[in-house]
DNA sequence: TAGCTAGCTGAAAACGATTTACATGATAAT
DNA sequence: ATTATCATGTAAATCGTTTTCAGCTAGCTA
């Protein structure tokens, strides 16, 4: 086809391809008759303004790039949708950079917008995948950022996310009310962020109720249902077993009632399960996961608020902003045995 | 940030622009010595170039644009994970075209093909969003285009997905193995391809085995777990029940799964359920469902695979490519009862 | 030595929009 | 009638690359 660009408007318009260019982007500049003359020009010939070029002038590429781990996790899918909407809407798109974990990957996708290719960052992992000089303050070398779910550790940067310490405590104190004080930890993997802190919140709720900490019932998965199962397995090896185990994510915690069903445990009479994260297929499972609900359109939503502010030129606080977190009771839990 | 571009690189380094823009892109051309030189020169100024202005002069964005219904379902979530890696070892990047099944967010990401923006389009849903002339051959008014999963109907373009009439098939010949001879079926919405084929499969396997089809059986639910339980609870109410249920979803087999147990049927004793996709929660669920299996990384990576063939010149035959299903016997279905 | 070739390199013209600075014409004010 | 003002419109520069074309230097061949 061949292409037909601004010149042709212009030309057959019989305007100049300023012209144009002000109906297209500022028709308040230019008077009704001309605006409807090129209008229908426009129109007749189903122009549209090669973008590129425009990215080029205006040095803004009107895309944003989301850095994530892995689309496949409901959790990170349900972020995205929110953010894709947001972005759609205030005339952005999202180039998806699904990284598998890999630092090398994050680097790829974060050099987008060095390239110019994307003139912001949604960072859902817990590096920031810039070159920085530490020595000098982080704001200033980085790009119009902001950093969801998984926190990294610096004030100087815009973060959205649940209160996980808050988040793991209260789970943690329902299941204490429930008369459970033989309660299991299944967490993340070791360096994840969100894993440390729902530990921390963890032991704030024994101690908040004079429970001991018991190592052996802290056990570490990688928030695969395959390490739930495996968890579990241990967990059912130990003397005293535990009545009630709190698991990092809804993914292990299906791992774990699975195992424990396969077992010939009852849950919840014999133990109780719970998770973190509500994924639509909490609710799915049998018994039905109780677990704590992130509000994942909120946190996308949020994320994308905040990066387009900053893309327009909006001074965004940096800090952590925390969303609402909800327990979710449901079936999986119930009270102590005996 | 004073931007620093190929200009300044070349003035650096004693050579004129285009010998700097050898070296990014056609090193052979140059001399090891200037290629030495040049190197280090951007390495030391941490020099990229920029995207848009070469995309400008190439007439490439190096972008394609993915167009899905909902990057919420496990299914879309994996094809889509394969064509990101699919795409970034081969230099593309991929716009997330997320539409809700919006005709109107489909055309909007259509568009960012025409507006150069993208060179070429994945698409997951059984529209055409671009403006053709139905009197024309389609080839030439479209882009570089692959189609997946939901087929659109027109051999003239480029298709991937699972054989859904053979694989539904198989399915119900499975049950019918299994001594099932009232089967009934939750299908999708009706006007959804897939959901259209798979049906066709279940006639056909029906017809083989000599059973008549009864409408009382053939239930439309919409692939969530919801209609799923719906459906699941109509069937419950007839008289003559059916002693398995085929369900055109994973989701909605969870759904009529649950609402089975939750009325004290026991699957498989009872009814048998069967799913479809294989998604990864199809092995979590208790019991665990079997269910047609989509190889979803094969069929992401064939899509972009075939999709950058195109963007490379190269002519890809058009009409349906079928990638093998295969039948995940799990705990859901077993013999009739009686 | 002249003429060729091969291998590098450089100058300059694109690519398609936006935007600045300026020109024009119409209108209003004097 | 003359000038000032304003609303519109235009020409041209610009964004950062790539790529064509031509030029230059060596190294050969005849």
């Amino acid at each position: 086809m061949a292409t037909i660009g601004i010149k042709e408007i212009a030309t057959l318009a019989k305007v100049s391809p300023a012209t144009v260019s002000r109906v297209i982007s500022s028709p308040e500049l230019v008077s009704k008759k001309t605006l409807n003359k090129v209008k229908k020009v426009i129109d007749e010939m189903g122009y549209r303004p090669n973008r590129i070029g425009a990215s080029l002038r205006t040095r803004k590429s009107g895309n944003i790039v989301a850095i994530i781990p892995d689309i496949t996790n409901p959790v990170n899918a349900g972020i995205i949708r929110a953010i894709e909407q947001g972005a759609q809407s205030a005339g952005y798109s999202i180039l998806l950079g699904d990284t598998q974990n890999l630092e090398e990957r994050e680097r790829h996708y974060a050099d987008l917008v060095l390239a110019g290719q994307a003139d912001g960052v949604l960072l859902f992992c817990s590096r920031i995948p810039f070159k920085t000089d530490p020595n000098q303050p982080l704001a200033g070398q980085l790009p119009p950022l902001v950093n969801g779910n998984e926190r990294i550790d610096s004030d100087e940067i815009v973060q959205v996310a649940v209160d996980n310490v808050a988040a793991a405590k209260a789970a943690v104190e329902y299941l204490i009310d429930q008369g459970h004080t033989r309660i299991a930890v299944v967490t993340g993997p070791d360096d994840v962020p969100s894993s440390k802190e729902r530990l921390e919140g963890y032991h704030y709720a024994l101690q908040g109720a004079g429970i001991a900490i018991d190592n052996n019932l802290q056990l570490a998965g990688d928030y695969t249902a395959e390490s739930g199962k495996s968890c579990a397995e241990k967990l059912l090896l130990l003397r005293d077993r535990p009545t009630a185990i709190f698991c990092f994510n809804d993914e292990m915690a299906i791992g774990v009632m699975k195992l424990l069903q396969r077992q010939g445990f009852n849950v919840p009479n014999d133990v109780s399960v719970m998770g973190f994260d509500d994924i639509h297929y909490a609710d799915l499972v049998t018994p039905a996961l109780t677990t704590v609900h992130q509000p994942l359109h909120e946190i996308g939503s949020t994320c994308i608020k905040l990066l387009i502010q900053q893309l327009k030129g909006q001074v965004v606080q940096p800090g952590r902003q925390f969303l609402p977190f909800t327990l979710k009771i449901r079936a999986s839990t119930g009270p102590a045995p005996r």
